[in-house]
RNA sequence: GGCAGGGUAGCUCAGUGGUAGAGCAGGGGACUCAUAAGCCCUUGGUCGGCGGUUCAAAUCCGCCCCCUGCUACCA
């Protein structure tokens, strides 16, 4: 079989506070096992992301700090990269939107467009916070709702009546970052035309049946009522300068620039790969596949405004898929980061081992509706699946094994029982079935594909009871335990895309001295004779004190 | 309000026309290699509500209720 190309881009997470395990369960852990899976098929894989350096929150948030946007980007950048590294999300390359290289492009893209008719100018009224000296997205401005009379409605929106605002229509308007009465002001700013790219999208889109139907649908929901036009620049100072004379004051605007991003983060990676055309493979070959993973409120900006900007562009692969997952919520509620609610990643990597919380967050991944995460249940998911069902299966054999045939990998003798080829077999039909949800994106029931594997060969060792038949018919017991070791090493392949660290422990155990991934994605066999190190536990058991320790945790101002 | 997704066993969820499923929790049992793990059996559900189509509906249609998200200048 021919390699595929397969790109995967990942959403860009916003530098303006660290990374909490839902927007990893939503972006980065799909992408990973995704990625992880297809270069273990042997497709070329290129996976990038960066962080969001630019936008009015981030400028916010150092104001607040008495610090600069650049600060307040750089600290988190930091602790994305570090998250990243510790929680084993393979990127191959992850940057940010703050680099020379991802402005060039940018600007390249955006002076493009105008060239093309698809940027235009317009003038346009906005409000205007002078002690702050910032016009303000609607966002940021309250008052009173000219619908309801409710006093707190927000510029685009009132919390009370539901209306949908402008924020010119509130009545008594205040600023939310200094309290001054907005005044409006005119500005003259870029727009993207994205008016006449609907029906080549609707047509685009119909065509995408393999999407998940919660985004196909959305998006042809928002087709259906019809894109309009956006303004693409902002009155800033943090962010892409606009590259046109005249409006030196302005920024591209962060969405439809970070976006960008995946493009030139990909050059970025070629470039550091010593073979600058390198990109061109995953964005230009017309079999080569784009899919980009993030939560389901960045769906838009996938499926609508990016690949409008593809099209006008032109040249470029659209998205293949767009797999966007709904949320995960703690303890029953959205994560936030105002009110600490959430599981913040740096400080679960300073407590916990990595691999219960991918194992759990792969478990339940949002991918058809909204999962809830508990420490009850990730407790519970440790113990009785990654301990007892997957860790066990591999210690039962392996001190067996070790105990009554001198450390090594039993030879059997004659034909082997037909329960030991059927056993083989199971697990190598996971591997074609496990493959074909992860290429279905259907992350969830991969997974339980393995774990189904794991539980089989715990019945498949209680029904030929090794240890029983090592007193009286010893080829018998060798026998079984040299598929049991086999098995393990299939799965150990088959559970590495989800856990990377403990999959390489379990193939140390089974005597294998090379790369996991060498082996592909088929089960090795292991051959008779190799010397299996002291077996080790692959997880440890945690007690139900850490639930409440935990749960103490969350909603406390840090 | 509009749009989208979801509402199935105590919990987490699978199941798109043909006699209601899995894991966990609860109850019982045989075994003993293993981190008292694993294995077998079992209790448990008017599939959100009402109506309709059909020989047959969790599944298709209509109305209603509840949860989540989006609603375009937060990204």
């Amino acid at each position: 079989m021919t390699p595929q190309t397969i790109l995967v881009c990942v959403a860009w997470p916003y530098a303006n506070t660290p990374l909490h395990a839902g927007q990893i369960a939503g972006a980065y852990l799909p992408a990973d096992i995704f990625a992880r899976y297809h270069r273990m098929r042997g497709n070329r894989v290129l996976m990038v992301s960066g962080s969001d350096a630019h936008g009015t929150p981030i400028t916010v948030r150092a104001e607040a700090e008495g610090t600069t946007p650049q600060a307040v980007f750089e600290r988190n950048h930091a602790s994305f990269v570090d998250t990243f590294a510790r929680f084993g999300i393979s990127f191959d390359l992850f940057t940010s939107t703050a680099t020379v290289n991802h402005a060039r492009v940018a600007q390249d893209m955006f002076t493009r467009l105008i060239e093309a008719g698809h940027i235009y100018t317009a003038e346009q009224t906005l409000l205007f916070d002078a002690k702050v000296g910032r016009f303000l997205p609607d966002r940021y401005v309250e008052g009173v709702c000219p619908r309801c009379g409710y006093d707190g409605a927000r510029g685009d929106q009132c919390d009370n009546c539901g209306s949908t605002l402008d924020a010119l229509e509130l009545l008594q308007p205040r600023s939310k970052l200094s309290d001054a009465t907005p005044e409006p002001r005119v500005s003259e700013h870029f727009f993207l035309r994205l008016s006449a790219f609907n029906e080549q999208l609707r047509t685009w889109v119909e065509a995408q049946t393999h999407w998940r139907p919660a985004v196909r649908n959305f998006t042809l929901g928002l087709l259906r009522e019809g894109l309009h036009d956006r303004a693409i620049t902002r009155d800033l100072d943090w962010g892409v300068p606009v590259p046109v004379p005249g409006f030196e004051g302005k920024r591209i605007y962060v969405w439809f620039e970070a976006v960008i991003g995946y493009l030139s983060a990909s050059m970025e990676w070629a470039e550091r790969a010593g073979d600058p055309e390198a990109w061109r493979a995953f964005w230009e070959a017309p079999d080569a596949r784009a899919y980009y993973f993030q939560g389901k409120d960045n769906v838009p900006f996938h499926t609508t405004i990016w690949p409008a900007i593809l099209m006008g562009y032109g040249g470029l692969n659209l998205p293949y898929d767009v797999p966007a997952n709904q949320y995960v919520t703690m303890s029953g509620a959205k994560a936030s980061s105002s009110r600490n609610w959430a599981v913040w990643m740096p400080d679960y990597l300073d407590r916990h081992d990595v691999d219960p919380l991918r194992y759990m967050l792969a478990a339940v991944m949002p991918e058809t509706s909204d999962a809830d995460f508990t420490w009850a249940e990730y407790v519970r998911r440790n113990n009785d699946e990654l301990v007892a069902t997957w860790g066990n299966l591999v210690h039962r054999v392996l001190t067996l094994t070790r105990r009554h045939f001198e450390a090594c990998v039993p030879a059997p003798e004659g034909a082997p029982a037909p329960a030991s080829t059927a056993m083989l077999a199971r697990v190598d039909a996971a591997f074609v079935e496990a493959g074909r949800h992860i290429e279905a994106v259907q992350l969830r029931a991969a997974l339980q594909t393995a774990f189904a594997v794991a539980q089989e060969a715990n019945r498949y060792l209680d029904e030929r009871a090794p240890w029983t038949a090592v007193r009286t018919d010893r080829a018998h017991a060798a026998e079984t335990l040299a598929t049991a070791i086999d098995v393990i090493a299939g799965l150990a392949s088959l559970l590495r895309p989800f856990l990377p660290e403990s999959c390489e422990r379990a193939w140390r155990l089974v005597g294998q001295a090379d790369a996991i991934e060498s082996a592909g994605w088929t089960r090795r066999h292991v051959e008779a004779g190799t010397p299996l190190p002291e077996p080790a536990p692959l997880f440890t058991k945690l007690d139900d004190t850490l639930v409440e320790e935990e749960e103490s945790r969350l909603g406390q101002s840090s």
